[in-house]
DNA sequence: CTTTAAACCTGCTGGC
DNA sequence: TGCCAGCAGGTTTAAA
């Protein structure tokens, strides 16, 4: 259940696992794989990167693993040989020396040529990762104003992977509550310090959800928790997002909830006031 | 151009 | 305990 910060974080840890180390052992059950042995075979995995929510694993061999979680993908990366206890499908296994990966139930999974991956349909459309070192405030500002931006919604805009690629639900309620925005509002309705405060969230939120992993409610407003998992937990990971009816950290109105885009959506009426 | 609705894939939860 | 409907933090497609 994925959105940018959470694949970014499985990269890293496939590439933790997996980089520069020979690929020992390999199980390829994805239909799409079955011809593919020679992309694995005597090779290395030479870094493991995402784009938005794809995962980039690039070999040795000149090819490139493109996989995609979607809602029920998921990596997981054990020492070497430990059983794993799951019902899900396995698809894909690397391993290495040290540690096995196994990818379970995702069904998007494609090798490509490493000089042709930016042909693939999905990769070919993102925008720029939220999450890249060269995505910054000021790129975001920029596109929020781009033709192509400025007159849609933002509860729109900000599940759209062409505007930023790594944006997901949970976030997209997070950004706009932070920023002061309304759902329904446009980029080209917004004055001046809304856009800019929108451009700035929108890196720093996913950034510290990155950080965090998944929590994008500030430290002062939440009780100590001990355990990064439970109920108390998921219960204070987010300003708003799953919060309906509790109140707003910053002004005690009631945390509202609606469908847009066919997704759930939590703001604040108060903090986040229409500006049209 | 923009928005909406439905469909798809798989897994998990909650109610009966 | 077992089954099933409904939902999920995603994406694509068609249609309005």
């Amino acid at each position: 259940m994925p959105e940018g910060p959470e694949i970014r974080q499985t990269a890293d840890m496939l590439a933790r696992a997996l980089q520069h180390r020979d690929i020992e052992a390999f199980d390829l059950q994805h239909a799409s794989l079955s011809q593919s042995s020679h992309a694995f075979e005597g090779h290395q995995v030479t870094s493991v990167d995402c784009r938005g929510k794809a995962l980039l694993t690039q070999l040795s061999s000149g090819f490139t693993l493109y996989s995609h979680n979607q809602l029920y993908g998921v990596w997981k990366v054990t020492p070497r040989g430990k059983p794993l206890k799951t019902n899900r499908r396995l698809r894909l296994a690397l391993h290495t020396q040290e540690h096995s990966a196994m990818l379970f139930s995702a069904t998007d999974i494609s090798l490509w040529k490493t000089d042709e991956i930016e042909e693939h349909p999905f990769l070919k459309r993102l925008g720029p990762d939220v999450l890249a070192t060269n995505t910054d405030a000021e790129l975001v500002l920029t596109r929020l104003l781009g033709k192509s931006c400025r007159n849609r919604q933002l509860s729109s805009l900000y599940l759209d992977q062409s505007f930023i690629a790594g944006l997901g639900n949970y976030l997209r309620s997070e950004i706009l509550f932070f920023s002061g925005v309304n759902p329904a509002d446009k980029p080209r309705n917004l004055n001046e310090a809304q856009v800019q405060a929108l451009a700035k969230n929108t890196i720093k939120i996913s950034q510290r959800s990155y950080r965090t992993s998944g929590v994008t409610l500030p430290k002062k407003y939440r009780p100590a928790i001990k355990k990064k998992s439970g109920r108390a937990y998921e219960q204070n990971r987010f300003a708003v997002f799953a919060r309906a009816g509790k109140p707003c950290h910053f002004c005690a109105t009631p945390v509202q909830k609606s469908i847009a885009t066919s997704r759930r959506i939590y703001w604040c009426p108060q903090c986040q006031p229409r500006s049209e």
